[in-house]
DNA sequence: GCGGGTTGTGCAACTAGTTGCACAGTGGGG
DNA sequence: CCCCACTGTGCAACTAGTTGCACAACCCGC
């Protein structure tokens, strides 16, 4: 599980409140991890119990607590990012439906991709705005800033996959109105049968 | 929950038993959906259960069943594959440790990268075979081998994303000798403060 | 002061997947 | 025949994440 790791990444950059690390992995830690709020609470509560997080009052209510990470987090942290990672397995619910697109309504499923890209390529554009504003000087970058650009430059490259790759399929079966026209009405015979 | 989908093509495809269905999601399948055997098992008992699929006696013992796909299951695939799909949220352990390298030892971190990078290429060597030998002419293909074929372009070029950014991420902090050396050069001392 | 809406924190039921282990059927060798 | 190794099927404990819901603190308008 990297949730924590992600945390104690997100809290060494800078210490926060749940709600402000909700906020951040909405944002931006979000293109590379996602947590929902109530998981978010329950493994700082741990980390805490752990002695990895110490939380002191926040400013905004009674209830707020602050976390910083303590001298135990950061070594935990330091060992895991030492540490090999096992590739994860792939799993794409998208690529299970262009797989079996002959077996239901290929032209929903086309459609649903058009959109699907459109969403992509939103996505990226917001990216690299983001890499714009924020990094104007990339040559110039060093330590932690440059590892932030990285990384939001494998956020970039994740969309185009993600838009590269759908538009290759759609345009397979849809394409230009010359060769791949006659694949598509071929195509679709078979999918009657 | 997809894995039931996946099942539903893979078996559309050509019916099998657990064992066979096993090692299609070790091999091909696996690329975009991978799944344990007890995981297979325990879904395809439910999946027949609720009449998506038919098990008779299979041929190499006598606790051997092999699955074929219902009209039920044949209906339940086709409304799934015209269903919207929601973007997956990305998680990658990798990317946490590239965006954290600032605080563990970027040194052993950049030697893992290398490594995955080296594992990336040889899973995309191996997709670019398989695509050699199994499609070797691609214009030429239509219906499910169209998409088989343009669901393993899928692989490849995630395996290229993968090369790509990784490759960019050590490249800005090792690179060519001159100018990423200077900074190479720069950054580790910060990381030392 | 009261009521209503907003907001930060958190509980709990549920799902999908992982991992370790187990049983029994099968085949082959001694 | 017996024993051992292999193999197809499957149980169960556990983990990480999702979703729905809840409580109480806080603020603002009447």
């Amino acid at each position: 599980m990297a949730l924590e790791h992600a945390l104690l990444v997100s809290l060494s950059e800078r210490p926060g409140t749940g709600i402000e690390l909700t906020r951040r992995f909405d944002r931006s830690i979000g293109f590379f991890w996602r947590a929902t709020h109530q998981q978010i609470y329950k493994v700082l509560r741990r980390m805490e119990d752990d002695g990895w997080l110490e939380a002191t009052a926040g400013d905004s209510r009674s209830t707020e607590r602050r976390y910083a990470v303590t001298d135990a987090g950061r070594a935990a942290l330091e060992t895991w990012i030492a540490m090999p990672t096992r590739t994860a397995a792939m799993r794409s619910e998208v690529a299970v439906k262009m797989r079996g697109a002959s077996y239901g309504d290929r032209t929903a499923l086309l459609d649903h991709l058009r959109h699907l890209i459109g969403e992509h390529r939103t996505r990226q554009a917001h990216f690299e705005r983001l890499e714009r504003e924020q990094f104007p000087r990339p040559a110039e970058l060093a330590g932690q800033r440059l590892d932030t650009w990285l990384v939001l430059r494998g956020g970039i490259k994740q969309e185009q996959f993600w838009v590269e790759w759908l538009s290759e399929y759609v345009e397979a079966w849809v394409g230009s109105e010359t060769l791949a026209g006659a694949r598509s009405s071929t195509s679709e015979t078979e999918g009657e049968a």
